[in-house]
DNA sequence: GAGTGGTCTAGACCACAAA
DNA sequence: TTGTGGTCTAGACCACTCC
């Protein structure tokens, strides 16, 4: 059951991406769209403010609707997984899988991934042969059978899962902090208990948003930097090997 | 004039951050929260959205809403300094200068500042009276009368001299990785040597990209997480208020 | 002043989760 | 089976933009 204001903002979408509706041109009005959907305005106004959050239409209060956009792949996330992000660098990389287990959702779990069951698989990734990486990710029940068939030392899973399942993810929201090694990531990273990680939790969905994975991921310090530019347009969010000189 | 719906999401979220309704735990329902606010169950569906797109709370067709988290988060979409950020949520924060000297710039800092001489300062910044974060910034040469200028005790720098030289800010670039805490960041910050910090290089350019300070920013554990979204919200109902879209 | 988008109301029905 | 959130309608008024 596919929504009605999700079929108008897919044919909205569609007609901006096709040109119908160039960049800087205005879109119809809200009694326009409902006229020509046969649908109330609140409906076509949620269907506007779908593609208003893909950042393809503007709108400001007594102004008609703008169109900014005619790219779909520059409002979804830039960010890569951890193994395309190593590829496009030139880096060598891997991964292991330590643990998986399947187990009920917490509650909290169960409201994120939108499953009663999830798979839990612990992940230990390499950089230039040296261990980097220790995720922790839960994935939703729905998708825990495709990951149960990914090998072991598969360096991508995001590429796993797309060969066996034609999913693409869209990154959602990420946390980045600082934490303290906890046991279990200093034996793993081969670092001193308590010493620093630069970690990274995400939310992972498909492109429909329905939610794939949440994930802890605790990278070694020094081996992995986030990097952010604020100029509008610009990739919000690269990873960037360590060691990099700024400043003095 | 501020929404209805707006009002409504802030003091459900500061229920949430002061613990009222604690992470997992459900919130009342639509109809219990219309009924305590006399609104209409889609104004408090609208104050809702706001909250599930900040991910302090998460929701499923069918069963209750549930308490995601409980912490405060920086967002890369809104260019706002430490200042404008604490003020912007409510809480209350402060500032010292340390240490202020003038010196010869280092080559780099020369090319990245396009200065000979900088201006170099060491600043502790509190967040709810606690410090939070040492900041050691690079000044150009051009702009570091005025920054002598500001009282050592300043909360926000960035006011101070927009309020002195009409400078608006544009932050460029950020590099965030985590560090062990040195000798002079464990005693400001009152945690042990080698503890983890979140550091944020950044530097600061004039809205017309000429570069006013380089800066080292080292936040203690736990006191500041950085969020960065880069795809649709939960419910795109709602915009982000001043949502820049860069990537969103 | 006319037009437009932003907000809000008061209903209704449906899909889904949990008991 | 009951309750909840998700969707949709048909109106209303307001704030704002643009002419």
């Amino acid at each position: 059951m596919v929504a009605r204001y999700e079929r108008i903002a897919a044919e909205l979408r569609d007609d901006i991406l096709r040109g119908a509706h160039p960049v800087g041109s205005t879109l119809p009005t809200d009694a326009e769209l409902a006229a020509r959907y046969s649908a109330a305005r609140g409906t076509v106004r949620q269907a506007l403010a779908v593609l208003v959050a893909e950042g393809l239409v503007g709108s400001r209060q007594g102004a008609r609707r703008i169109v900014l956009g005619n790219s779909r792949s520059q409002s979804f996330a830039e960010l890569h997984s951890f193994a395309q992000w190593a590829k496009s660098n030139g880096y060598s990389f891997g991964g292991q899988v330590l643990q998986q287990r399947r187990r009920a959702a917490g509650p909290v779990e169960a409201a994120r991934l939108g499953s009663d069951e999830v798979l839990e698989v612990l992940r230990l990734r390499t950089l230039e042969a040296e261990p980097v990486l220790v995720e922790r990710t839960v994935y939703a029940g729905w998708i825990a059978a495709a990951v149960e068939a990914i090998p072991r030392d598969c360096g991508s899973i995001t590429q796993a899962l797309f060969d066996s399942t034609g999913l693409v993810f869209a990154y959602g929201e990420h946390l980045i902090d600082a934490v303290a090694a906890g046991a279990q990531d200093a034996r793993l990273l081969g670092v001193r208990r308590g010493s620093p990680l630069l970690r990274q939790r995400r939310i992972t969905t498909t492109q429909e948003g329905r939610p794939v994975e949440s994930s802890d991921d605790r990278y070694r310090a020094g081996s992995v930097t986030f990097s952010i530019r604020n100029s509008i347009g610009a990739n919000p969010l690269i990873r960037q090997a360590g060691d990099l000189h700024f400043g003095a």
